[in-house]
DNA sequence: CATGAATGAGCGTTCATTCAT
DNA sequence: AATGAATGAACGCTCATTCAT
């Protein structure tokens, strides 16, 4: 009914970086660097760390791997962190925030577009993240099946994105222009995977995968056949947000 | 399996039987149970390697607590497999082949059914075996990330699933009862990660997760809304449809 | 002086035949074959475990290796012999023993043949013999050197051959036809290494070594050399073997 | 070494420490020791290794005897090297070079000595060599018959020994004063064979074998007769052969 | 006599982690 | 801050050996 939350840059970043700023306040706290070499080094270790993570997996990856990829010694690496986890968890805030973003185009006011084209344009967004991210995604998944730590990092994640897409729904079911025999949360939650996993498996850049502009198409259509998206009656007469 | 309706089973079932054949007999040439007792012994070994996995994940797992699990020595696993990767193999060959059954109600002329019913079916049949493999199917697929014959095994199964959705979407595509904008092989490879991959993170037995009965009921129209599947004309004399 | 003791095969036997019936007993009576085709079995056992130990030397070689190449299963290996080292014993009571022979035609009364010739012909009937056996002695002598009871069999072995030879030279030094300065036991025992050793490095037969004859005529040269052997005075008229 | 007046010390010499320098420096780079303490460290750790496996020979000595024996944890001897092959190598390259040295004094212009008395130089400083040695080049030998690596080890420093020799023998048999018949390459080899394993099996110094002097004169004593050395034309005086 | 199953001891190796410098 | 040395725990795997059949 409101004319939409807040640009949902807004909504995502604070849980994020809160997390984030938790994190590394904690971190600050336990051993953290205290010069300017310190933390660029340390910002070396995060860096290798996620290639490190991204070519060999979570598991395969040594801590000496990680350190020689930053020019460290071995030993160096425990100066800044206290594990692999540890500088995991590290890698997992410093995330790129556009995984979350794209969503609220949807349902933007502002926007002239048509609902189809602020789909398209929202898939090609994430699609475009996930793709880009989809390999460390999968690594902090896979943790956080067995460690509790990354398990409430990766929850958070994926809970923002899916509580801001079912959102998105009920607003669309509201106005009667999505299917409004569809669970907003469930359905959300399967579109959700489908994307990541979609973008994980499929589009991952190396990977002689589909045409990504096709694949943008095509998930897209999925979507609005999906939820039954329908243009709204009086598309650009005038503001008509509350259906 | 069934009688097969669709050339497509009939191409992909070998394949995937085939490789398990091969795998087996090959284990059977090599080390495996020549007696009754040891060939017991093999299968407790399997089972108890599935349960260990799904617990604790490829990696962690170690070999002996496969092995005290089936009461055996540390040692007497090298009866059997040669590593761990060796007996994942046999496990993921020893997987309920219903993960890839129910597709083909959809086609199948001689059901009286519904479209809508028999997505309907093929879904409950797939979730139901998605749910109760998920954990192990998570694990094949993570350890097919950095292990090519596991990896092989994997894309074989996963293919076969898609090709033989794929082939559904376009029958029903020709007979004009989807979306005809639909790429089909896209299409199917999107949702089936979301069938496959959102029976794994919300759907898992022991979850706190949704009803399963309403999943499957959303799910089900996700499809048919995302192939925007229509009645054919005629269907039968007369339908009661329910719905 | 004396005309030379006995055809050395009479001397050479008892010795070696001597710890060979030793050894036989002491299986028999422990643990030995008690049937036709179990004796059979053994004697395969042996002659499996003399190729595996001159393929891949003692330590490398496992029982089962032994026990398949002799068409049975590791475990019935148990049935017959105690260990390695036990079978081993039996590999080396078995060899040859032509290996200990050829020295006494140096002496031989009865021979009308040239010191020269004597020598070449023990040597070729030596050099033969260790060039067959060159790979099992050279594994016998290496166990020996951290394993006791190997050790009393080559020992035994080694010692009756240089007994020999030293008793043969102290002849001819008697008879004036070899350097008397020569130590017969030092100068003994360091030509018999260099033949055994050489045939061994030098002669193996699927080695790209020196052709055979011309190996054998260098080494009796060196032989004549070394022990300055002349002709005795009157060839070949009469028997004068007494000096 | 000393001045070399033979080229095939010239061009031997640079072939084996070329080998080990480069066997040196290749474990320098990977995982050699940076600091002074490491150094120190697996020097002991060669020593330690040249010491077990002298005791127990190659096979039977556990990585975790030679890192004890060096006071070291059993892990810490990954540090240094990566397996026991690599120690051996290590052992082998630094062995000492005295054991290839002597021969050239046999044809030294500058000498003033006669040929037995060179010749009795030359034995008595390989045999001291090589009994101090015997007990590892046994190992090393013993190796070599199944590591390609320690093969080439051995065959640089056998061949070396050899070619040097051989030459020896060639210009002797050019001035006159060796027997010509003799083929300078096999009787080399057969007489540097004897020398070898001579000591190894009779001048062990823990080994109740020969006076270490008698021995010497013996050994020398067949060399010269083997040979048929003569003096020079105009060494001394007048020929003065012991008979 | 022979087999297959099962065991236990032991070894090589890896790796995260700590310590002295 | 960073390094190299060193440790200890753990794991995979091999193999000789025993046992029931």
């Amino acid at each position: 009914m409101e004319p939409l939350p807040q640009p949902s840059q807004a909504t995502a970043s604070p849980a994020v970086s809160g997390a984030d700023a938790r994190l590394r306040a904690q971190r600050w706290d336990d051993d953290g660097p205290r010069s300017r070499r310190g933390a660029e080094t340390r910002a070396r270790l995060v860096e290798a760390a996620k290639a490190v993570f991204e070519e060999k997996g979570f598991h395969e990856a040594r801590i000496s791997d990680v350190a020689e990829r930053a020019g460290l010694t071995h030993s160096a690496f425990y100066h800044y962190f206290d594990s692999k986890e540890d500088i995991l968890r590290e890698v997992a805030a410093a995330l790129d925030h556009t995984l979350n973003a794209g969503v609220d185009i949807i349902l933007d006011p502002t926007s002239t577009a048509t609902p189809h084209e602020r789909v398209a344009a929202a898939m090609r967004t994430r699609l475009e993240a996930h793709r880009k991210e989809a390999r460390i995604m999968g690594v902090i998944e896979q943790v956080s099946r067995h460690n509790e730590q990354i398990r409430v990092l990766w929850t958070q994640f994926y809970q923002q994105h899916v509580k801001e897409m079912a959102h998105s729904i009920e607003q669309l079911q509201q106005r009667g222009l999505a299917d409004p025999a569809l669970d907003p949360v469930i359905v959300t939650d399967a579109l959700a995977v489908m994307t990541i996993r979609f973008a994980e498996q499929s589009l991952l850049q190396d990977d002689s995968g589909y045409d990504f502009d096709t694949a943008v198409e095509q998930i897209t259509r999925i979507y609005i056949n999906a939820l039954q998206l329908r243009e709204p009656k009086k598309p650009r007469r005038r503001r008509d947000d509350t259906g």
